[in-house]
DNA sequence: GCCGTTTTCGGCCCGACTGTTTTCAGTCG
C-alpha cells in the first residue's frame, strides 16, 4: 500500500514529464499542487480511498481521484507507464539541475539524443552544449556549476541549521549604511521543518551597498546573480540565500509577499480584488482609481484587507484566512508559555552533563520541572541504566531536590525503550514507581507498518507511559520515520490520555506539524521537550514550539505549559 | 487538471534576472 510520500512523489514525478513533454502547464501546476497537498496531509490518503473520499483532499479532482485509486489498489498506474515511453523517466532528474528547465532539457535530450544526468554532464565538458540553438558558453557553463552544485547539496536543510545561518547574515546586513530592517522570509520565517534556500528580506533606500555586503560575505562560493532588487549567493558548503531589498515604506508588502506561501498569498490576492484592490509586493493597487496604497508593515498589510495579522507559521493556504475573518485565529502557544522539560539526559545515560550542572541550566532558563529521563538498560550503546543504577540516581536526585527546594522540581523519569517485541524494558512495577516515563522507538525502525504500529500501540496503552518521545523516529534530513498507522496511534493515545510528544531537537521535530495538528484535532495531549543532552540542547525549544505553532495549537494542547501542581498531579493519577 | 457568492467554462501570479538576443525566452521564486 502506497503511503502519502510515494503518492506524492509520483505525481511530482508525473509533473516533471508533462513539463517536459511541453504539455499545458496549468495541467503540469494541477500534478504538483496534488502532490503537495498529498505531502502535507495529517492523515494517510489510503483513509479517504477506502471512505471514498479522495476528492475532498485539496488539488484532487476525479482524474487524479482515479489515479490514486489505480495506484492503491494495484500498485501501477497505467497512464504513467504510457508517458514513461514518450518522455524518458531519467529526464525528471534533470529539472533538479539549476538553471535547467523544461524546455532546455526537452530540447537538450533531443538535440543530443541523451537522457542520463552523466551523459549531459560529459557532453557540457565536451563543449557540445554551447552551440545549441538558445544557448552559449555562459549557459554551458551554467550546467556545469548547476551539476556540480546538486552533487555538493543535500537537498533541503534543518531549520535547526538555516535559521542560525540566517540570523548571521541578517546581523551582517544590519550593520550596512542605510538599513532600516532585516527579516527571514519564506518557509524560514513559516518555520518549516526543512528549508530549501535562504530567503532574507532588507528595508532600505538604496540597495547598491547591501548587495555589495551581501555577495562579499565570508564563505560566499559564487554569487548567482546581483540586481538592483534581487541577489543571490551560494556558500561553500552548498547552502544557497538570497537577498530582497525593498524601501522602507513599501516593506510590509514586500515581507508579506516574500513570506508566502504560495497558496496562502493566493488567497490574500484573491480577497483583494474581492475588495477592488490589486496586491503586489510592491503596494496595493486601487484598481478603480488606480491610486497606490503602500504598507510599511505587514499589520497593514493585514488591516488594509480587514485581516488580524496571522503569524508566518500558519500562512500555509489551509484555513488561516477565513479564520483571521471571522476573528477567530487561535492565540498559539509562546516559547514562553513552557515551564517544563520532560525529556533530557545526564552523565547518567548518554548526556554531556551531570545532573546537578544540567540543573542549574534548567534554573537558569526559568524552568520550574524537569524530568531525568536517562536511557533504559536494552539501549547499551547509550550506557541504559540497569534497576540497580536507578536506585542510585533516585538517592542523588532526592540530593538535589533538597538542595534547590522550591527552585524548580526534579522528576526522576526513564526514556524507556519499546523493545523490538513491543514490550517495554522494565517490568511494570518498576515503571510504576517513576514519578514519570517516557517510552521511545529507537531500534528495528523499519519493521512492517503494522508490527511497529502494534509496538507502538502497547506502549500507547500501558498506564505507566506518561509521553512517548520522538514517535515516528525520524531524523531530518536523512532518516524518514517508522511506517506508522498514525490515525490508529493517535485515537488510542486520546483514548489511553498518553500525551505524544513533539521533539523540539531541530533534527528530529517529531510529531511533526501534520501529525500534531491531527493529535489535537483528536483531542490528544502533547509534550514538547528538547530531549537535550547537553547545556546548549535546552535552547532548541523555540523549534518545537514552532512546529506546535504550524500545527495551530494554544497552549492549552501541551501539558508543558501547565502549572507544576497540575501537571504532577495528573503524573499522580497516571500512576 | 482543478475549481466555483463573476460557477460547468475559462481562468489559473507574475516580476526580476540572465543570457542570447536585437526585442525575447527560459528559469526562478
Amino acid at each position: 500500500m502506497m503511503n502519502n510520500k510515494q503518492l506524492a512523489d509520483t505525481f511530482t514525478l508525473i509533473a516533471d514529464l508533462l513539463e517536459i513533454k511541453g504539455e499545458i502547464i496549468y495541467k503540469t501546476i494541477a500534478y504538483r499542487k496534488a502532490a503537495e497537498s498529498l505531502a502535507g496531509l495529517s492523515r494517510e490518503a489510503s483513509e479517504y480511498w477506502k471512505e471514498k473520499k479522495l476528492q475532498e483532499i485539496p488539488g484532487v479532482g476525479k482524474a487524479i481521484a482515479e489515479k490514486i485509486d489505480e495506484l492503491l489498489s494495484t500498485g501501477k498506474l497505467e497512464f504513467l507507464e504510457k508517458l514513461k515511453k514518450e518522455v524518458h523517466p531519467d529526464l525528471a532528474t534533470w529539472m533538479k539541475v539549476p538553471s535547467l528547465g523544461p524546455k532546455k532539457i526537452a530540447m537538450i535530450s533531443k538535440e543530443l539524443k541523451i537522457t542520463s544526468l552523466a551523459d549531459l554532464e560529459k557532453a557540457a565538458k565536451a563543449g557540445k552544449l554551447r552551440n545549441l540553438p538558445g544557448m552559449g558558453a555562459k549557459s554551458e557553463t551554467a550546467i556545469l556549476e548547476g551539476l556540480a552544485s546538486l552533487s555538493r547539496r543535500t537537498g533541503r536543510i534543518s531549520i535547526g541549521k538555516a535559521l542560525p545561518l540566517a540570523n548571521e547574515i541578517i546581523a551582517a546586513l544590519k550593520k550596512v549604511k542605510g538599513v532600516t530592517d532585516a527579516q527571514p522570509a519564506g518557509s524560514l520565517r513559516r518555520m518549516r521543518s526543512t528549508v530549501g534556500d535562504l530567503d532574507i528580506l532588507v528595508a532600505a533606500k538604496d540597495s547598491s551597498a547591501v548587495m555589495d555586503a551581501f555577495t562579499t560575505l565570508p564563505r560566499v562560493s559564487r554569487v548567482l546573480g546581483k540586481g538592483e532588487t534581487k541577489s543571490s549567493v551560494e556558500f561553500s558548503d552548498g547552502v544557497r540565500a538570497q537577498v530582497w531589498v525593498h524601501p522602507p515604506e513599501k516593506f510590509g508588502t514586500a515581507l508579506q509577499y516574500a513570506t508566502g506561501s504560495k497558496d496562502h498569498n493566493v488567497q490574500l490576492r484573491q480577497l483583494a480584488l474581492d475588495k477592488g484592490l490589486s496586491l503586489s509586493e510592491h503596494s496595493f493597487l486601487n484598481v478603480k482609481t488606480k491610486k497606490e496604497i503602500f504598507c510599511a508593515t505587514e499589520d497593514e498589510v493585514y488591516k488594509t484587507l480587514g485581516l488580524a495579522w496571522i503569524p508566518p507559521e500558519l500562512r500555509e493556504g489551509r484555513d488561516e484566512i477565513a479564520l483571521a475573518k471571522a476573528n477567530k485565529l487561535p492565540k498559539l502557544i509562546e516559547a514562553k508559555d513552557i515551564k517544563s522539560n520532560l525529556h533530557m539526559h545526564s552523565t547518567y545515560s548518554d548526556g554531556a552533563l551531570s545532573m546537578l550542572d544540567m540543573t542549574q541550566a534548567a534554573i537558569k532558563r526559568g524552568l520550574q520541572v524537569i524530568a531525568f529521563t536517562d536511557h533504559s538498560v536494552s539501549l547499551g550503546v547509550t550506557n541504559g541504566l540497569s534497576i540497580e543504577r536507578h536506585k542510585q540516581q533516585a538517592a542523588e536526585i532526592k540530593k538535589l531536590q533538597k538542595q534547590f527546594g522550591d527552585e524548580i522540581t526534579i522528576l526522576h523519569a526513564s526514556e524507556v525503550e519499546i523493545k523490538a517485541d513491543g514490550s517495554l524494558d522494565y517490568p511494570d512495577d518498576f515503571l510504576a514507581s517513576l514519578d514519570l516515563v517516557v517510552a521511545s522507538l529507537h531500534s528495528s525502525l523499519r519493521q512492517p507498518r503494522e508490527k511497529i504500529t502494534e509496538r507502538l500501540l502497547n506502549a500507547v496503552n500501558n498506564p505507566h507511559v506518561d509521553i512517548i518521545g520522538h514517535p515516528t523516529g525520524r531524523e531530518i534530513p536523512d532518516r524518514e520515520g517508522a511506517d506508522l498507522d498514525m490515525e490508529t496511534i493517535l485515537k488510542a493515545a486520546a483514548k489511553s490520555g498518553v500525551a505524544m510528544e513533539i521533539s523540539a531537537s531541530p533534527y528530529r521535530l517529531d510529531l511533526d506539524d501534520h501529525h500534531a495538528r491531527r493529535a489535537a484535532e483528536l483531542g490528544v495531549l502533547l509534550s514538547i521537550n528538547t530531549d537535550a543532552h547537553s547545556e546548549q540542547d535546552y535552547d532548541m525549544l523555540p523549534y518545537g514550539v514552532a512546529i506546535a505553532r504550524r500545527a495551530g495549537l494554544t497552549k492549552d494542547n501541551v501539558i508543558n505549559t501547565w502549572p507544576p501542581k497540575k501537571l504532577l498531579d495528573w503524573l499522580k493519577k497516571r500512576g
